[in-house]
DNA sequence: CATGGAGAGTAAACCGATTTATTTCTCGAT
DNA sequence: ATCGAGAAATAAATCGGTTTACTCTCCATG
């Protein structure tokens, strides 16, 4: 049974005995410092390899200020988007030298606060926070009272005490509008599946303006329910019994992955047929979609640039010397243009379903 | 701008000095021991409050053998059953007053090995390992060598130095093989994203001795193809066409998630209409299944049961001495009968189908 | 030849907690 | 008043590293 041959880790000091050196020679070997003679250099390291020695990242870190950690808080890990995100911090962080810690936020802003302190408390060298809400939320706050390094990503705008990353949702959401209304669309729906989200709210300004711009005349209804699954099932059902017949919108913009389920179950639910009877566009793209039938025209999240893009300007921060005033990046969206929405640009059936 | 009023964090000593006590004392009423006069408790509590003292919990841990972390390794934080899990594990730890750190092996067992060691590198009390392939792979192996304690959750069978916890794979493949076999299912496919996990080879073993059992005359044909999306695109094309009219599997049973994205997007490619003419089966649900047309039969995974099982296991040995021999947990999987496979049980449809 | 500066090495302090070993206090019994 | 036992408090050691401050050589320079 493990556990049993428990003979104590070799520590710096076992090395240094072997070796015949101090604790000091071998602490710089270590790190790679130039002013040891090479031939101890050399013994150093075969006692490392001797001994099966392995630093403790900890202990080596309680002199410092701060510790080689960044701390990661996300909304959700059930989600594929969070998860491809931590995938991408993670493997970002340890390229440069870093561990990573990751918490789930499980969308309260409550918990959100609490872990947010509790990185503090492990004294990371930096933080990237998803916030529940936005750069305004309890999170990002209690950053700012306690003085923290961190990047804001995906649920945020611009901040002047934060730098941001986030997709480009206001672009790619007008491009959605470009799509929708080029198609004739005048009557649409805009479903979000959380009010609060500072991501979802971008996106329905981004597509309302340009909509608008487009065509004053358009048609904008929009459904943003609470988080409570059944609650917001139960508003999408309401909706479509109030805007039957000439009253149904032509186009729905689901604002949120969790959303395009929601209204694709009820479409279904209802016989409504897709695209011929309502066309569906879903912001943020998941690998069924292409799949299911039909399949679903999708924004499709730059997440991997994200991840690299946050934990960078992290660096930068925290290795920099932290200058220059709060920076914030836009990544660029890609738009997946699939059965459920934007294949039927034949011009005469623009008029088909036109106002 | 952050970090500008970083006055240092209050320590122990601060807080001793506040309260005219020593640290040790302070020590002992924030771990709540009782020999501690009640006045000094309450001038430490308030001194503690005045400073916004919060400890430092690796400090704390400095001087333990182990500290109160437990790591948790899985193989990919982009799927959603893995997500929810280490969500489970997370929530189960936190309530046991642990911090959890978990880290992706990104399907590779070098990595994973790697992760085992860093936790160890951590000193942290206990590791719950997803492995990559099983109780035989890199890590756990590593984990052996290092004399960790540990839990082995998913893709392993009962091992003789380390605690499993699993879904019942075999028990749930078998109920698979009732509802096919009962559905007078004669030629099936059973179709796997990746031969090297443990949990795909015990649902594959699971479905076919059942079936045969049942029917020796049953002709079960399997495609476990390797880990490269587009290889296994590939072999499943090519099966395919090799597997013709009378020749063509009348039920596909898909071994994970995966699997059936894959297996249903080749079945949608090929025209073939579903349940008439290929029945479909997946291990392993997600959200999409109950809203894509047809929805999917697919058996639910109790995630959050494996997770809180796991936890108490893992403590149990932590806490409770190491003692008695490593034990086996199955968790009791769900099967959600929808539209692709299972509804048909009109019993003049099985003659149709059989044979 | 004295001086000084660079290079290499190390003892000891330090980080922030816990634990041990010891001292001090309290109070009842003799 | 004295003693002793147990309770309460604390100084100091400890965990495993890093950093500081100091020593010691060696060699070039005035």
């Amino acid at each position: 049974m493990p556990g049993e041959d428990k003979q104590r880790r070799a520590t710096i000091h076992d090395v240094a005995r072997a070796a015949g050196v101090s604790a000091a020679t071998v602490s710089k070997v270590l790190r790679g410092v130039a002013s040891v003679r090479s031939e101890n250099a050399q013994r150093v390291r075969e006692a490392v390899r001797e001994l099966d020695y392995r630093m403790d990242p900890l202990a080596a870190g309680l002199r410092h200020e701060q510790r080689r950690i960044i701390g990661a808080v996300v909304p959700d890990l059930e989600s594929p988007f969070f998860g491809a995100l931590v995938t991408g911090l993670e493997r970002a962080a340890e390229e440069a030298g870093y561990h990573m810690i990751v918490a789930s936020s499980r969308e309260s802003e409550e918990r959100e606060s609490d872990l947010v302190a509790r990185m503090a408390d492990w004294r990371v060298a930096g933080t990237i926070l998803v916030p529940v809400r936005s750069e305004r939320g309890e999170g990002a706050t209690r950053m700012r009272e306690l003085g923290m390094q961190a990047v804001l990503v995906d649920r945020a705008s611009a901040d002047d005490d934060f730098d941001t990353v986030t997709a480009d949702n206001s672009e790619a959401s007008a491009k959605v509008a470009d799509l929708l209304i080029g198609q004739g669309h005048r009557h649409i729906l805009l479903h979000g599946a959380t009010r609060i989200s500072k991501a979802v709210r971008t996106r329905l300004d981004g597509f309302t303006e340009r909509a608008q711009t487009l065509d004053p005349q358009v048609r904008i209804d929009t459904l943003l329910s609470d988080d409570d699954p059944e609650t917001q099932r139960g508003a999408v059902r309401t909706y479509f019994d109030g805007h039957t017949g000439a009253e149904r919108p032509t186009a729905v913009f689901s604002l949120s992955q969790h959303s395009t389920l929601l209204v694709l179950s009820e479409l279904r639910r209802r016989g409504l047929r897709i695209p011929q009877d309502v066309e569906l566009v879903g912001f943020d793209d998941a690998d069924w979609m292409q799949t299911t039938w039909p399949s679903i025209t999708a924004v499709a999240q730059p997440v991997a640039a994200m991840a690299e893009r946050a934990v960078s300007v992290l660096l930068e921060r925290i290795e920099g010397g932290n200058k220059g005033a709060p920076t914030s990046h836009l990544e660029p969206c890609t738009m997946l243009v699939r059965e459920s929405a934007g294949q039927m640009n034949d011009p005469s059936r623009q008029y088909e379903r036109g106002g």
